[in-house]
DNA sequence: TATGAATGAGAATTCATTCAT
DNA sequence: TATGAATGAATTCTCATTCAT
């Protein structure tokens, strides 16, 4: 675990070709903000609350680790802050899709593509979300803003399973909310999972031709459920 | 981290030749490793490997902390240990169900739900795979006796999509490894998820109504995918 | 052991332009630093590598235990940085001799007489040389800067002889190298092993009046040894 | 640091070719002593009584380490016999040397010589002396034994020297005491830093060739001392 | 805002030694 | 005599957090 340590003292030194001094005055405050989120986001999503280091996510982040706690007065209020962000972003992606403008099936084609793709595209996310749940959710709980955010995917997925079937390209009797926990289910287990499967089946599941195989298959198995 | 260590303490487990001669209660060398085995699967799925505590471990399995040390070498060494207990038992339990004998539908409806109720039988095992999976599989890599176990399951699954589709209950071109991801994933996510999932729905998914509902619509999902 | 780790805290050292700021007393990492050093020097020379207790350098060194490893890392590195330091001090000593500018006998008596000295007066720097021999020197190894110090000196020896030879003040024939070792080993063994050789002789041979009969014992031997 | 570790645990486990099964009944008793006794000479001259690991001697020495205490009480009290035996030893062999048969000056530099080989012969008696003047000769003082066994060899020197003198072949005024010491010095300070002296000097000081050429030049430094 | 220095409460690990058999 | 299991007191090292500037 030793391998290449720096000294804390030693890998603050400034070289001299870093200061990108901001415009006198400017708003580097903001930036360091981020910059802090940012790196909490990749240290967090990597190894979890309990193992993250703050003085790692200083130094990734470039700041001063006295900055961490002036912008976010704790390592727990950081991770929460991190947490918070990384999921209003994919709600506000989530809601963003429009569905409803769709045919029925498009639009549940449509939001399993968005799912299988998101996930793809966000892994530092999925690792959060893991994360969370070994905590049992104990802090996005404290996140207040999100309780809201989703009932509504539920309602509007129920909406669509209602036209689909009143048109008679969905089958009656679908539970919208388990639908939804399939649809995120095939594609986030594939991507959370990856690591242990891969190394179970001693196969490279992370590859371009298999993520690609993989994305078919969850389209094709979500539309088969909802065929009449 | 540490190279490679091995483990070879197993080899000090008593043989099932050698009688487990010690007097109730004291000095049962095979007893306190179970237990120490036992109360770090806790500790380890509960707070993950960095945020696990081996005087908490020690305390839960009622032996001296010193004994983690003379049985497993390091916390490190103790995880994956528990890790790949877990893991043996699950394959192993797999391996058990005999699927061969029945009829392809049933062999699979059979393996969905093994898989669901596994899962619901075991959250601890979920937990540490959780952790595992945001380390990257890291220590999985290292229990390597788990490296051949699987790929006769997808094997298996071969084999009876093939006997489906003779026997004309089964349609054709199903990739049998991602079948079985699927499979995994639909009930892994609901109980991995589960506490996320609960928190953004305000709604507890950890019901016993809910789970039921959950363990049908799994069945439905795959014997919909697997129609003809 | 620790591979290569790297001390760069060394980097981090005020040079000699940066003014010393720290208002009186508190908070001079400079003099930290030192404070941490002298209080290692002295226990690694009583007790060695192994016997030495970072608790009691930092209590000695007035320095909150932390600060050790925030200087240098872990106690192996303070070790180094120990040694390092105390040879480099003889090493610079020993060169600023200026031996060349004397007639040839006069340079080697007096650096027989430096040697004695110094061992006289830097008794912990034997002790430290003794742990380290007992290591092998696997840590004086590792201060790759003390490598090139030294050929220097038998080289001047070489010249020193040569001159002597010349004018007929020494004889032929004499090896520089072994010279040098024959100088310093009859002061070091016998500020070395005072303490088995007074126990042993059951008379203490750390006496002032024992110690000037060594001194002239010393020069005697050389002297003698150098006669044409 | 960490590098391949084997537990306790197992190492302990007998290979199926070891047990040299002594005659039934047999004194097997003082071979565990005896190994015990060499195992730890080994474990303290390279690592000080600080250093040293009860638990390598056992292994070492394939003994159980409660045997350790039971022959030897203590850490301590083992090491102490282990100093013990190897002086002991040493003042034997000085003492067999029938040095007052010979003439004057062969019969120093027998003694010259007896130094130098026994020094290059015994490696483990350097270190463990060098050890024990770090600790300021502390655990050789209770070796209740040795006290007597040296004024001896210094009176028998001083008598060399007389008979030298009258017999026109050594000069006068030489002090016994500190003769001894330099004829020690001269041999042990070139075995016992070594290390230290061929990392400084970036050269072997240990190869056959330079040890010859070291033993010839401790006799000629000695021999041009006593030359009248 | 920003920074380097400092801290105290833990946490993992090690070690000599003793127990029970 | 001999052994494997067990122990408690250190010991090294880590970490989130705060101080002084």
């Amino acid at each position: 675990m030793a391998a290449a340590r720096v000294t804390e003292v030693a890998t603050k030194r400034k070289s001299a070709l870093s200061p990108p001094l901001p415009g006198p005055g400017a708003r580097d405050a903001e930036k360091t903000r981020l910059n802090i989120l940012a790196a909490a986001e990749a240290e967090f999503a990597q190894k979890g609350l309990a193992g993250a280091r703050v003085d790692t996510i200083a130094e990734t982040a470039g700041a001063n680790k006295r900055m961490i706690y002036y912008y976010f007065r704790s390592k727990e209020e950081l991770y929460v802050a991190v947490l918070e962000r990384a999921y209003t972003q994919m709600r506000t992606n989530e809601s963003e899709l429009a569905l409803s403008h769709l045919k029925p099936l498009d639009a549940i084609r449509t939001l399993v593509e968005f799912k299988f793709d998101y996930s793809a595209a966000h892994p530092k996310l999925i690792k959060l979300l893991n994360g969370e749940n070994m905590l049992n959710a104990e802090y996005l709980k404290q996140a207040k803003r999100l309780r809201d955010m989703h009932t509504s995917l539920v309602k509007t997925l129920g909406g669509i399973l209602d036209a689909g079937v009143k048109d008679g390209t969905i089958r009656a009797g679908i539970n919208p909310l388990h639908l939804y926990i399939s649809i995120s289910g095939l594609s986030y287990f594939y991507f959370s999972n990856t690591p242990t499967l891969s190394a179970a089946f001693g196969h490279n599941l992370a590859s371009a031709a298999e993520r690609a195989t993989r994305r078919q298959h969850v389209v094709d198995v979500i539309t088969a459920f909802l065929r009449p």
